[in-house]
DNA sequence: CATACTGTAATAAAATATGTTACAAATGTA
DNA sequence: TACATTTGTAACATATTTTATTACAGTATG
């Protein structure tokens, strides 16, 4: 569930705010995270779902933002590619017949539905610009 | 780095908490949860680590709490069985002639750690007592 | 029309998580 | 003492998820 999508994304971003004027290929893009450039155009294919990128294909094809980074957060970029945090569920169904394992998950649930609500708020409060502005 | 410890470990201890004058087995454990033994008696190995749990050997063992559930802290629980939350980072090495690359770590770093606590002061207000009581 | 891209599917490989088997050692109990 | 039950742990097996690769059709540029 977690892996190294808003990393990945974060990191694409922050190299087209960079470069706003240009349609980066996802050759380059690839080459400053040191991935497979399909990978790129697979985090790409979802950035322009949530209309957060535009691209262009054939020849000088490439990528660009077509949103103002001063205006997109990261609680925004966290929930393109994260369903929730949260710190794990016991992948079996637990007993149903004991009351501890019938009630664990939903319990859980709650923790990590608070835990989210922390972290949204922090998140929000950064944008792509701010965080594009430490490089 | 994220998996089922957690969920698995703060299961354990609440079946523990709700019988605190009896060894349970760990396979009696496992039936709640749902889950091998032996990897009930792994996160009690974990839990012997840290002297919160104590076990009882050969016939009519198992294990019991060893510390008192009202001081004992789901952010305690958390560092036993994560290191510390985060969004994920990309796998391969990003490029360091890459002024996005050269840095892009350290503020993943930067934003995760702020994160962490967050995450440790809402945990920190919840003690197993509290989490038990639920149920 | 050659070139350089995107988009996407199919497949492979690697990494991680989970499960199983096995058995020595410990301990209670008949 | 002999037996049954349980922990502790290692070794191995399987399943799942993540990451990588290959391939190629489609699209735009010059």
């Amino acid at each position: 569930m977690l892996s190294g999508k808003f990393a990945i994304t974060i990191h694409i971003l922050t190299l087209l705010n960079k470069f706003p004027n240009d349609y980066l290929s996802s050759e380059y893009i690839a080459g400053s995270i040191n991935l497979n450039p399909v990978l790129v155009r697979k985090e790409i294919a979802n950035l322009k779902a949530h209309h957060i990128v535009e691209s262009k294909e054939g020849k000088n094809g490439g990528t660009k933002l077509a949103v103002d980074s001063s205006k997109l957060t990261l609680k925004e970029i966290f929930e393109m590619t994260f369903e929730t945090i949260n710190l794990g569920y016991a992948k079996n169904q637990p007993n149903p017949d004991c009351p501890v394992g019938k009630k664990i998950n939903e319990n859980l649930d709650a923790l990590y539905a608070d835990m989210n609500q922390k972290v949204s708020t922090q998140l929000q409060g950064i944008s792509l610009e701010d965080f594009s502005n430490q490089f």
